[in-house]
DNA sequence: CGGGATCTTGAGCAGGTTCAAATGCTGTGG
DNA sequence: CCACAGCATTTGAACCTGCTCAAGATCCCG
């Protein structure tokens, strides 16, 4: 193991990797993306159907397996409850294009709802597990409870403005930019699971970010190597740590 | 006037441009967006109390006029009834991105739901008649009407996969199958409104249309200059007539 | 310990950008 | 109705960022 590696408690400096005989319970599912869903539907501490529902649902990842393929019907919405994972488009000839990584708490296929088919794939990047809302539970409960829909409206728009962001960066920032803008997205969603937000640890390959942000993994290193050379970071294989959030917000804002 | 122009009837070839003086009746708001939310709403024929709100609140705007602006609190939906409007994001420094074309029957402003503030700027790129509906009256009828939720989903996530679109054309494409991609867009949503799918004027200047396509307006007049040398369009300054929409096809896949 | 995957670095190349300038269109005011 | 200013479009030429190809280093897993 790293020295880099060494020196960080688990806790409080990278998310937790799924443990598969964990109880998954109502409070623990706390962090979900789904538990908005179920504050929107219960008042606190009242009946949790919804919730309990979705505990039961739960499913475990490895590193590389696939969650749903494009095309498939829509099943479920997924919320992922410690891990990580991809999701992508694809190109007639096979070319993909990495739409989003999502982490700890984040919801997964409500992009599908309109065609009820998937239209991305999305793929574990490492031991992930995911807490599954039968899409048919999720319509019973909107029927009964408007303000479901109201709540997932919410998160819809939510990802049509991040996408805008990743639009924004695709056509309009070069490599540094590009590399500075991921990091710090990175690093404030791990601040609010109350993750460190300098010290973390990259579940994706240089390749997937390179795919991500329009590059070739070669770019990638390159720029991790000069971001290195002005101090402005630390890497050890996949371990970020990041020295100075300012310089990289001016750099990502072009 | 050109050539090209004078040989292209007006109906059935390009859209019409807004008439101030005309009646925006209900019959006519078919083309519209919001229609699909009214035809949603009301049966066939029966009570149409959504749209004669839509269709009082109509208003002009000329080339280069603000719908409105990033930040600005939601007011409205937005159905274009006829004419076009580009959407766009800026970073700090003022760069531009567009995140969108939207022509006749289109709507604007979903996005922004949850944030309740605009995320983008919307501007007319010729005069354009648009039907607005006060958040507010959306609101109040979303409460009486579910299923007026549901069709907004629909919208928002259908304006998801046309994003995931534009991204793996930001991030995988080279300059030709961009474009050939975006003439092919607008190729199929003309046609899908009964215009001609191979003879349109473009509403949007180049610089526009390199701006979306992530590239500089130079390359997207050589790669037009490419194209008709190869025979595969023939264009009039912003009059476009393409001749060959499989051979586009096979370009803009890749 | 071995082999595959991942990461890093170098060198040369190319697609696309930038800068510059010519041409053509449009619409605005007199 | 015409002239002119300003904008949009087109084309050329030099340059540069980031890509591709290649090879070596390192790590991870069984």
């Amino acid at each position: 193991m790293t020295d880099v590696v060494r020196m960080m408690p688990n806790r409080l400096t990278t998310p937790r990797v799924a443990d598969k005989n964990e109880v998954c319970s109502p409070v623990a599912c706390r962090d979900c993306g789904i538990y908005g869903l179920c504050r929107e539907v219960n008042g606190p501490g009242s009946d949790l159907r919804l919730l309990e529902t979705i505990v039961r649902n739960r499913k475990m990842f490895k590193r590389g397996d696939l969650l749903y393929r494009a095309g498939d019907p829509l099943r479920a919405i997924h919320a992922i409850r410690c891990g990580s994972v991809k999701t992508y488009v694809l190109t007639n000839d096979g070319r993909m294009q990495i739409t989003g990584f999502h982490v700890t708490g984040e919801l997964l296929g409500l992009g599908a709802i309109a065609a009820s088919h998937y239209a991305s794939e999305a793929r574990a990047l490492e031991s992930t597990m995911v807490c599954e809302v039968p899409i048919e539970v999720l319509e019973a409960y909107s029927e009964e409870i408007p303000s479901i829909r109201q709540q997932m409206l919410k998160i819809l728009s939510r990802e049509i403005l991040d996408n805008q962001e990743l639009m924004l960066l695709l056509g309009k920032k070069n490599a540094e930019e590009r590399l500075a803008t991921f990091l710090l997205s990175l690093s404030r969603r791990f601040e609010k699971r109350s993750y460190s937000p300098t010290k973390f640890n990259l579940s994706m390959s240089r390749s997937d970010i390179g795919n991500y942000l329009g590059m070739a993994e070669e770019t990638v290193c390159r720029i991790f190597t000069r971001f290195q050379d002005e101090s402005l970071l630390t890497t050890e294989r996949r371990q970020v740590q990041l020295h100075d959030l300012d310089r990289l917000k001016s750099i990502a804002l072009g």
